[in-house]
DNA sequence: TTGTACGCGTTATCAA
DNA sequence: TTGATAACGCGTACAA
C-alpha cells in the first residue's frame, strides 16, 4: 500500500536512521540531504507508523473519555455529550487522540476506570457524568495519570476538575430580575447532592439572604426534567411570586407549559429564566431568557488540565442570554 | 508501573513465548500450566501492550469517524453527532476503538480523509454528514478500506452507506393521515439535492401519485431549519390544507408555531406530522405525532458495515410515534 | 509441550 | 554528517 521506513531508506539510498532524522528535522542532517529525503517521502507518500512511533516512544498521545451515564438514557438526550465538542477539538489542536467509553447497558464497568486507561497505556482520561458515590470514584482520585472530571468536584494528586460558574450564573440571573423589580422570587433547583446542583442553590440562597429575601418556602427541589418542572409549576399557584429562576431550561419550560395553561401569563405575570441555553429556549413562547453554558470551552478546558497536569480547579464563565420570558415590574 | 510480558515471563520462569501461548489460550500449552500463568498474569496484573499488539498485527483495530460539519454550527446542535452512540457501543463490542475526526474551524480538510486513516492505519472509516459536492468525494468512493457513510447514496468496491428508510417512513406518516380520512396533504420538503431529503419526497409523491391527490403547489421546500417551518406555515394560509407532513421536526415545530400565532388550532384545524423524534416533540403543545429515526440502529449498522465489508446499502425501519397533533377528518 | 529467535516500524545511542 | 544497531513489547515460525 504505502512504503515504510526502510523501503523508502532503500529507494533513496540512505540508512533508516538519517531519514527518521530528517523527517523530525535534526539538526545533524545536512539541509540538502533533509530536502530530497522531505521530497521523497511526498513522492512515495511515505508517513511514519504511528503504532511504532507509540511503542518506542511509550507514550499514546491518546486521552480516554468516560461518558458515565445515570440512568442509561440514549446519548443524544444526555447533557454531558455535548462536552465531546470541545474534547476532541482541543484534544486534535495538541496531536491528541480520544477514546470514548460508555458505561451503559453492555459495559456496566467492574474494572475500574483506571485501570482501563492502565492497560490501554493512555496518558490522562476525562470523566463526564461522574458521581461522587460511583464505586470508582476514591480509585479516581488516587489516578496515576492526569485526570480531569467535569462538573463533578474531585481533587487529588493528579486529579482535577472544569465546571460552569453555576454559582455565579444564578447571581447573574438575579441581579438581572432584581433590576427589574423583582424581589418574590422562585427557585426551582436541582437533584440535591450533585455538586452543580448545589453550587447554583447556593448561589441563589446567598443572593437572596445578601437582600434578606430568603425564604425557604420558595425552593423546589426537581430532577432536572421536564415533568418536574411541571411540578414545580404546581407549587407556585398560592404563591405570591413574580419570578422564577430555574436549574435547568427543561425545568423552566415544563413550568411555562403548566403555567400558560392555567392562564398565567408569562412574562407578564411571571418571569422566568432557565440554566444551559438548549436549542428549544429559542423556540419556545415567549423564547427563554436563560444562562448559557459555555460548554465548549468546558471540553477545552478539560483537557488542558489532564494535558498540563493542572491542579487547580477551573470555573468557566457563564452569559446571561436575555429573550423574552422577563418583565420589569411596576 | 506494571509488568510486561518479559518481566512477567522471569517471575513464573518460563520464556515470553509460553505465556503470549497461554494467554491467547493456544492449544500447544498444558492446561496446568495456562492456569498457573493466567493467575500469575492476574496476580501481578499484567495484560498484554495494546501498541505492540498492533504493530505485530499490523492491524489497529480503530474505526475513523469523520464529523463534516456543514455550517460550522455547533456539534450539540448537529443531528449527525447522534449517530455517535450506536457507532460507539457496537465498536466497543467488536472490539474496536474509535477515532472522531471533525472538519470544522481549524481542521478544513486539505488531506483527504482516506488518506487520513492511511497515515493512521486505520481499519474502516465512517462518514456522517458526507455531501455529495465534498471534494473528497470520488476518493472515498474509490477508497481501499471499507467504508460507511450514514445518510449518503454512495456506491465503490468497499463502500456503502446506511440510512433510514425514508421515503418508508413519509409513507407511512401519509397512510396514517389518509386512515384519518385526510386528502388535501401539504408536505415540507429538505433542502433539495441532499439524498435523505430527495427520498423523503419521492416517498411523498408516490403516495399522493398513487391516490391521484399530487398537486405540486402542496410542496415547500425548506431547509430543515425552524425558521424555514415558519415560513413554510405562510404558505398555508391561503390553501385549503387539512394536514402537514414535515421532512423535520423543527420545521413542523416552526410551522406549528406560526399557525398557533395565526390563530389556527392543532390538531383541530390542520394535523402535523414531523419526522426525527427529537426531545421536543414530547413537549411541545401539543405534543407532535412524528417519524421516529432509529439514530442507535443507524449508528449500529454503520459500523457492521465497516467491519463485515458489507456492500449492499441498509434502510433502517423508521417508527410512526402518535402524539396528540393528528386528528381524524369528518 | 516448551523455548529460541526473528520481525513488526519506529526512535535513539553511539560509532564511523 | 551519516549509518549500524539496540530497544520498545509483543506474536509466531521453527527448533528443541
Amino acid at each position: 500500500m504505502s512504503v515504510n521506513i526502510k523501503e523508502l531508506a532503500k529507494i533513496i539510498g540512505v540508512s533508516i536512521s538519517t531519514i527518521s532524522k530528517a523527517l523530525n528535522d535534526k539538526s545533524d542532517i545536512s539541509e540538502e540531504l533533509k530536502i530530497k529525503i522531505r521530497n521523497a517521502a511526498i513522492e512515495y507518500s511515505y508517513s511514519p507508523n504511528p503504532i511504532a512511533k507509540r511503542l518506542v516512544a511509550k507514550k499514546t498521545n491518546t486521552l480516554g473519555v468516560f461518558i458515565l451515564n445515570r440512568d442509561n438514557i440514549p446519548l443524544k438526550h444526555y447533557f454531558e455529550f455535548q462536552f465531546l465538542d470541545g474534547i476532541i477539538r482541543e484534544a486534535n489542536l495538541y496531536n491528541n487522540d480520544i477514546l470514548i467509553f460508555t458505561n451503559t447497558n453492555d459495559l456496566s464497568y467492574k474494572k475500574s476506570y483506571i485501570d482501563e486507561c492502565k492497560e490501554r497505556k493512555l496518558d490522562g482520561a476525562i470523566f463526564l457524568g461522574l458521581r461522587e458515590d460511583d464505586p470508582f470514584f476514591e480509585n479516581i482520585q488516587t489516578s496515576y495519570i492526569p485526570v480531569c472530571a467535569v462538573d463533578t468536584e474531585i481533587y487529588g494528586e493528579n486529579v482535577s476538575f472544569v465546571s460552569s460558574d453555576n454559582k455565579g450564573g444564578i447571581i447573574k440571573a438575579l441581579e438581572y430580575l432584581w433590576e427589574l423589580g423583582h424581589r418574590d422570587i422562585f427557585f426551582i433547583s436541582g437533584c440535591q447532592n450533585a455538586f452543580v446542583s448545589n453550587e447554583r442553590l447556593y448561589g441563589y440562597k446567598s443572593f437572596m439572604e445578601s437582600k434578606t429575601l430568603f425564604n425557604k418556602e420558595y425552593i423546589f427541589e426537581g430532577n432536572y426534567s421536564f415533568e418536574s418542572g411541571i411540578r414545580a409549576g404546581e407549587q407556585l399557584l398560592n404563591k405570591k411570586i413574580t419570578a422564577v429562576v430555574s436549574s435547568s431550561d427543561m425545568m423552566a419550560l415544563g413550568m411555562m407549559q403548566y403555567l400558560k395553561k392555567n392562564n398565567i401569563r408569562i412574562p407578564d405575570d411571571i418571569s422566568i429564566i432557565g440554566f444551559d441555553d438548549i436549542i428549544s429556549c429559542e423556540h419556545s413562547e415567549p423564547s427563554l431568557t436563560t444562562i448559557a453554558q459555555n460548554v465548549v470551552t468546558m471540553g477545552r478546558k478539560s483537557v488542558d488540565i489532564v494535558l498540563n497536569g493542572n491542579k487547580s480547579p477551573i470555573l468557566v464563565e457563564t452569559e446571561l442570554i436575555i429573550r423574552n420570558s422577563c418583565k420589569k415590574i411596576n
